[in-house]
DNA sequence: ATGAAAGCGCTAACAG
DNA sequence: CTGTTAGCGCTTTCAT
């Protein structure tokens, strides 16, 4: 580490060439402008032996290319984003990228300052779970950087995307839950104006319908998705009911915090009702009542999402491709 | 959104004005050169009206700042590391400034990797939550960019940094869960490299002694911070015992969770066992078991890191401060 | 009070 | 095969 920055121009001082041949060596040019082998290790000698990085700020200067994407998140605290943007982080590092993320609290207003601030830093691309229903605003962004959405989508919108089957998951799980002998199924939910949130009721719809149950718009219970709302909606379904559900579906892991606190609160933690849960979370398997839970496999969508962006970054691949991600299912 | 960018040669251009002038503007240096006010108008009615952004690559070359800053963490899932990033993004964000996130898996060469591709991207400082045991790396580093290291200090290192009152916390806790009428009293953890640990075993020890119990080496059990761990050193301890030990300190929220797997695949998860942990989740409000907590202060973490960063940015104070932050504790 | 001009470190025509 | 050169968009000194 020495005290000066050490510059292109040093190390073609140094190696007795210019600063282009350097460039070209650096940006592995090397062939198409048939520099010698012997040019060729020679510069890559001094690097090394300076321990040279070539300033990225230059290069974006002159290129135009950052090596920087953005990722617009709700919520770095929610599990499954966090997720997702830690095995994003550590691929796009390996791939030479710096990952900037950003929160939005899936608050619009924010979510466009978030989007603006990454577009003020010139991010190559950009990637966001957003909480907006219509797509103008990503479509025109795409006119200037690609856009890649996920974790949500947007009606008539047509940017790549990468999203969890929700839809088809929770039906499964449901589906299971609800079994033979059961002949009521609550639905505890968020805002449902977020496509997953549809997604989930659209899938439990279905499996109250394949069950052969004759769905009851009392069944469904939906704010927010604090964990307060969780126990709000769950106590509301038992003074309803003058007692427990025979089943019951939270859309979310949060809201399940609210129904367990309920539960233990009212002390019937140890009744036989059925449950069912998005997200999965360590803890179920520590709980004295059984809930089978839907996760999302982050990892793959880190990787699709990675994937669909190498395409966008190296081609300008016009073909827009929205992939769907199998979740994962534990029965408990 | 116009096609082509607009430049500060534009906003010259179109205000009738050099460049220069519009770069002192912009900077506030109007005051200093003696701009006309109707100048400093015009200009700002140009920029306004062009929505012009200076770009920040530009700047960065010619003024070695990049309004950058680096946050390394062991790891993004972890609630609360995710938490401190997420109220020190909004912040930095409020402040001009972007967070450069990257995840260490308190893995010394990963972490050293990571720092190397933030300090490629040239922050002009780097916060870090280290695992290292040996200060000479970031003392170094503080000789080119200001660091901040925080969540674990490194023995005999001057930098400015940010910690829990881990010790003392947990003191307070276990004492209390003690009270008058137990014999014994174990601990579970994990790495004992890492300052955090450290903390909490010494304040746990602490509280043994003040007690008045004669501490046994056998109640100390640990080894990383694993939920299966967790398990395993629970599982351990009551073979050891040939029952619940009567009280019970977790250092993480994490070994908490093998611990309470245990209990419940031994069916003795209503036994009248005291237990606490590092770590606070809102589950623990929903577990038929009182569990105490000890909850870090993210918001206030965060709100001293992003002081000291200000602090260091702004003026190059030689004096170094080390913070520590009050945890929050919940008996239950 | 404002402008001209010299770079910051790099890329990529274009020459040779 | 390699070097020269003209910028990328901005900051800042120095002149006016």
């Amino acid at each position: 580490l020495k005290n000066k920055k050490v510059t292109l121009a040093d190390i073609a001082q140094h190696a007795g060439v210019s600063k282009a041949t350097v460039s070209f060596v650096l940006n592995g040019h090397a062939e198409k402008h048939r520099i010698t082998e012997d040019t060729v290790k020679k510069v890559l000698a001094v690097v090394e032996q300076f321990n040279y990085k070539p300033s990225l700020y230059a290069r974006a200067l002159k290129s135009n290319r950052t090596f920087t994407v953005g990722l617009v998140i709700p919520d770095l605290t929610n599990m499954g984003f966090a997720t997702t943007a830690k095995y994003l982080e550590s691929k796009c590092l390996a791939a030479g990228y710096q990952l900037l993320i950003a929160s939005s609290d899936d608050d619009i207003e924010k979510e466009k300052r978030a989007v603006a601030a990454l577009t003020e830093r010139q991010v190559d691309l950009m990637m966001v779970a957003s909480a907006m229903t219509d797509g103008e605003f990503y479509t025109a962004l795409n006119k200037k950087i690609p856009v890649v959405l996920f974790d949500r989508y947007i009606d008539d919108c047509t940017l790549p995307s990468v999203i969890t089957n929700g839809r088809s998951a929770t039906q499964t799980v449901v589906q299971k839950m609800i079994g033979q002998d059961v002949q009521e199924c609550y639905f505890l939910g968020g805002q449902m104006a977020l496509s997953p949130s549809c997604d989930r009721f659209e899938g439990y719809l279905a499996a109250v319908k394949a069950s052969g149950l004759e769905f009851q718009q009392s069944w469904v219970l939906h704010r927010d998705y604090q964990p307060e709302t969780g126990y709000q909606l769950m106590k509301q379904c038992c003074e309803q009911l003058g007692r427990l559900p025979q089943a019951l579906f939270s859309a979310s892991y949060s809201i399940l915090e609210g129904v367990l606190r309920y539960l233990v609160e009212t002390n019937q933690l140890e009744s036989n009702m059925l449950m069912a849960t998005f997200d999965n979370y360590t803890v179920l398997d520590c709980l004295p009542l059984r809930v089978s839970s839907i996760e999302q496999d982050c990892e793959a969508i880190a990787a699709n999402l990675f994937e669909l962006m190498q395409r966008k970054l190296s081609q300008d691949s016009k073909e827009v491709e929205q992939r769907v991600v199998e979740a994962k299912l534990h029965f408990r």
